[in-house]
DNA sequence: GTTCATATAAACAGAG
DNA sequence: ACTCTGTTTATATGAA
């Protein structure tokens, strides 16, 4: 099959200048051009990801079978495959409002095509042939009725069969190649009531939809009304610079998903420097260490992007690089208490995360020293337990210690779930079930606003996004991956998905963490919640672990504990 | 606009 | 005198 070949844009220029050929060949040559370029591109573009996919794949299959790093291949692909259906959602959208545009703006008299020097050019044979080429291609095309020169052949090739689907698509929805075969064509010859330009019935020159019966009708439609003049050659032009808009596009949005890749690609491949949140309920991959995943408990429960909250779209951060913009005061920041969900399967699956990266657990203060008191074999702890526990299990709270201190005492003393009891060795802290079940009536829901801007920022409609949860539930994709992953586009997308679907099974598993053992089993109702906020103000995410990573021993010592904390308190 | 929950800051007191 | 612990008040913020 012959590999269907573009011409430049200085071809272009040369054939419209020397006018090799009839307005009506140029029509054709413009929209098979176009169409072609677009195909070829995105065949090139297709394979090469798919290229790389594979290799990706193989890569990471080799290094890990961990079902983490399975998830986080799938959740590339469709983030790869994401990508492709934008650039080709560009890619027609883009086409179709040029075509527009063009026609309404520009006007003969504009043109800076110097009409007058296109003088009834010889055909240079490269040309001819170049035409040959080029009309054979795919494009099944009509006889071109232009008496010229009687290529008549051009049609004979009929068009490659698109290998991929959604070249497939993309082209019919062009409507370029796909035009629909008319009934009253008894010829075998696909060419014979097809055109480029004629689809549907409609005349398909740009800004033209004139509507026949009948292919001949339609033909003469095309001779008459977009015959060679500088308006349609005006069209023409335009039309080449939507084609090379389009090509930028295109250029751009490959630059961006090798960047994508890339970037995705190095950090597979890195140890993990930085642990990222899972957390699907589903998988536990941390769980292995006895005490955190002991007891059940549950905090509030985050919208699971633990690492970065998620933002309100406006302000989507990925959680890495969010210091620069509030760096003033100590972590103003708070998490709303929407984050009333069970979070310790969230908190013991993204242990690790925590403790190595500066990023603020999204819970509250509260839900964090239940958590903490109901972690200890006792289900009590002292101050300094309680202290230690949050040093060593959040990195982030290795910083700024007087403030956060403060807090949890203010927390202990505030609020009636905690109790204070005297012990031998002096006072201890304990979690009063009951009372802390009594305080968290608030509940949110996944919020499909979210989403929905989301999507509409991103430019995918319902039914993109609608397929692409659908996998991510199907795959048990985390997307979270704020920490790594470098576009914030489709983090914000996954976190909003994510969060939505959250908010679904919210009150499915809502539990199954909460009645906590010891004390009063209550059923307990968490809430999802939804997007947290960037990050902290100063955090800067360089220094991920100060001291912690020494003892991430499995087992912790309860009591132990921390005492070096102060070490790490660092100023203020 | 009000209420509620939380975060943060800070003053204060008692104990060691 | 100092630090830790604990309580309380005030203010800000965000969400319901």
């Amino acid at each position: 099959m012959m590999t269907p070949q573009v011409i430049t844009p200085q071809q272009m220029q040369q054939i419209l200048q020397q006018q090799v050929l009839s307005p009506q060949q140029l029509q054709v040559l413009l929209q098979q051009q176009q169409a072609l370029m677009l195909q070829q591109q995105l065949q090139e573009f297709y394979k090469k990801q798919q290229e790389q996919l594979h290799l990706q794949l193989l890569q990471q299959q080799q290094h890990a079978g961990s079902k983490q790093s399975k998830e986080q291949v799938s959740a590339q692909q469709l983030a790869f495959q994401q990508q492709l259906l934008q650039v080709q959602q560009v890619q027609q959208q883009h086409l179709l409002n040029l075509q527009r545009q063009g026609l309404l703006t520009i006007q003969p008299g504009q043109t800076s095509l110097p009409l007058h020097s296109l003088t009834q050019g010889m055909i240079p044979a490269e040309l001819q042939q170049l035409w040959k080429e080029v009309t054979n291609a795919h494009v099944k095309e009509e006889h071109i009725n232009s008496s010229n020169n009687g290529h008549r052949g051009l049609d004979l090739s009929s068009p490659a069969p698109p290998k991929n689907p959604l070249l497939n698509q993309h082209v019919s929805t062009n409507g370029q190649y796909m035009s629909h075969k008319r009934e009253g064509s008894t010829l075998d010859e696909p060419s014979h009531h097809s055109h480029p330009l004629y689809g549907h019935g409609v005349c398909k020159w740009p800004g033209c939809e004139a509507v026949f019966d009948d292919f001949h009708s339609f033909l003469k439609h095309l001779n008459n009304e977009h015959a060679l003049d500088d308006r349609s050659t005006a069209q023409c032009r335009v039309q080449m610079q939507v084609v090379q808009q389009l090509e930028l596009q295109l250029a751009k949005d490959k630059e961006r998903l090798q960047a994508m890749m890339t970037h995705l690609h190095v950090k597979s491949t890195e140890p993990k420097a930085t642990p990222q949140p899972l957390n699907l309920v589903s998988n536990v991959t941390l769980s292995k260490s006895a005490p955190e995943a002991s007891p059940p408990l549950s905090l509030p429960q985050t919208p699971t992007t633990p690492t970065a909250p998620l933002t309100p779209l406006t302000q989507t951060h990925s959680v890495i690089t969010p210091n620069s913009l509030h760096n003033m005061g100590p972590m103003r920041r708070r998490y709303s208490e929407k984050y009333n969900m069970p979070i310790s399967p969230d908190l013991s699956q993204n242990k690790e995360f925590y403790m190595n990266a500066d990023v603020r657990p999204p819970f509250t203060y509260a839900s964090l020293i239940r958590q903490a008191i109901l972690e200890s074999p006792e289900k009590q702890l002292t101050l300094n337990e309680i202290y230690n526990w949050f040093t060593r299990m959040f990195a982030y709270f290795r910083r700024n210690a007087a403030t956060w201190k403060n807090a949890v005492r203010h927390n202990l003393s505030l609020h009636k779930c905690f109790v204070r009891v005297e012990n031998v060795k002096g006072a201890v802290w304990t979690v009063d079930e009951i009372e802390f079940q009594k305080r968290r009536p608030q509940k949110i829901s996944g919020s499909p606003a979210l989403v929905k801007n989301i999507q509409t920022s991103l430019g995918y409609g319902p039914t993109l996004s609608a397929a692409f949860q659908a996998s991510m539930a199907e795959n048990n994709i985390p997307l979270y991956t704020t920490a790594s992953i470098g576009s914030p586009t489709l983090n914000s997308l996954a976190n909003a998905i994510r969060e939505e679907m959250n908010g679904a099974m919210d009150h499915g598993n809502s539990n199954g963490s909460d009645s906590s053992p010891g004390r009063s089993p209550l059923p307990a109702m968490h809430h999802i919640s939804v997007k947290e906020e960037p990050l902290d103000p100063e955090d800067h995410e360089g220094p991920l672990s100060l001291v912690t990573t020494a003892n991430h021993s499995p087992d912790f010592d309860h009591h132990r504990d921390y005492d070096d904390d102060q070490g790490h308190d660092d100023m203020l």
